[in-house]
DNA sequence: TGGCGTCAAGGTTGC
DNA sequence: GCAACCTTGACGCCA
């Protein structure tokens, strides 16, 4: 299965657009408060709905969703909504739609969440926000299963890895089992950080939480280990779960001489076979739906209004 | 209405 | 010790 995500290009021109991130800057947030945010997360969540159709129409299987799904989450909590009943309903088809085609789907928190941290006001932040990516999925009503995973970066070392993975296995440990079910760990994209064989050996290998491999971040952070020899390494700790991997090809590869290593293209080239073999591969690409739609023949045409319900 | 400066949050690296 | 950078789309002010 291939996916993309966030933002779906096609629905997001279309007349309205269709986009499941619209969020709010601090100073909106402190004068339209709970009743806005309430509004948008409607908006997002039946936006999210056409999206998940629209992907299983055209025969895509893997989505990531964006973390801008409720805005502000982390100032109330979802009942707290106006209109929660009504986003309840819409989220519950949301998660049909999901199980009944088979459907990957994943969050990914930003990198301000920072689980290891050595500050304990930004450790209850981050957790918080895993909670309410838990909460989302709960709403769904998808599964508490790597199938639908939080996927989260350590993202840091603190000048001491050992202990920094000490406090990260700790926080997870103390998860409640709708985050820690859920959560997955993927390579860094940094020399200095975190290679799959560490993540394997210091978090895999503790507390059980698998770890995905991002093609892309390897070359960063090879420790001598070949991709098929990181994949394999990082697969295994999936258990009964298809493994997920990322994969997206480096801008400078793609001809954009002035773009940074990690920079992403507008496209993948070829997704290898080998990885499409074993894994769910999510393609990270400026290109978004458009770099799936190049390797995956097209079940149907979208005839079919985007707004019907 | 279009253009563009700015955006809640963390951490690393280079100077 | 401080500034730039990471990454990115979109919010929202202003002309």
């Amino acid at each position: 299965m291939l996916g993309y995500a966030a933002m779906n290009r096609t629905l997001r021109e279309h007349d309205p657009p269709r986009r499941c991130n619209r969020d709010m800057q601090k100073a909106t947030w402190e004068t339209k408060g709970i009743e806005y945010a309430a509004e948008l997360t409607a908006q997002n969540m039946e936006d999210l709905r056409t999206i998940l159709r629209w992907n299983q129409d055209h025969g895509i299987g893997f989505y990531r969703c964006s973390s801008a799904l409720v805005p502000w989450n982390s100032q109330f909590e979802l009942p707290e909504l106006p209109n929660y009943e009504h986003i309840r309903e819409v989220a519950r088809e949301c998660g049909e739609i999901i199980r009944d085609s088979g459907m990957r789907f994943s969050f990914h928190p930003d990198f301000w969440c920072k689980l290891a941290s050595e500050s304990a006001s930004t450790v209850e932040r981050s957790v918080e926000s895993v909670r309410h990516h838990g909460r989302w999925l709960d709403l769904l009503g998808l599964d508490r299963s790597p199938r639908y995973p939080i996927n989260v970066h350590i993202g840091a070392h603190y000048g001491d890895k050992a202990a920094t993975a000490d406090r990260f296995c700790d926080v997870i440990r103390d998860l409640p089992p709708r985050a820690r079910d859920r959560l997955v760990v993927e390579n860094d994209d940094a020399e200095s950080l975190w290679s799959v064989p560490e993540l394997v050996e210091n978090v895999s290998a503790r507390v059980g939480t698998p770890v995905t491999f991002d093609y892309h971040h390897h070359s960063f952070a090879d420790r001598g280990y070949t991709y098929r020899e990181a994949f394999t390494m990082a697969a295994d700790t999936w258990g009964d779960q298809r493994p997920i991997v990322h994969y997206s090809e480096p801008a400078r590869l793609h001809g954009d001489h002035d773009a940074n290593p990690p920079d992403h293209a507008d496209t993948v080239a070829a997704v290898p076979a080998w990885l499409r073999a074993q894994a769910d591969v999510m393609i990270e690409s400026h290109g978004k739906e458009a770099s799936v739609l190049q390797f995956e023949p097209r079940k149907h045409e979208w005839h079919t209004s985007p707004t019907r319900r």
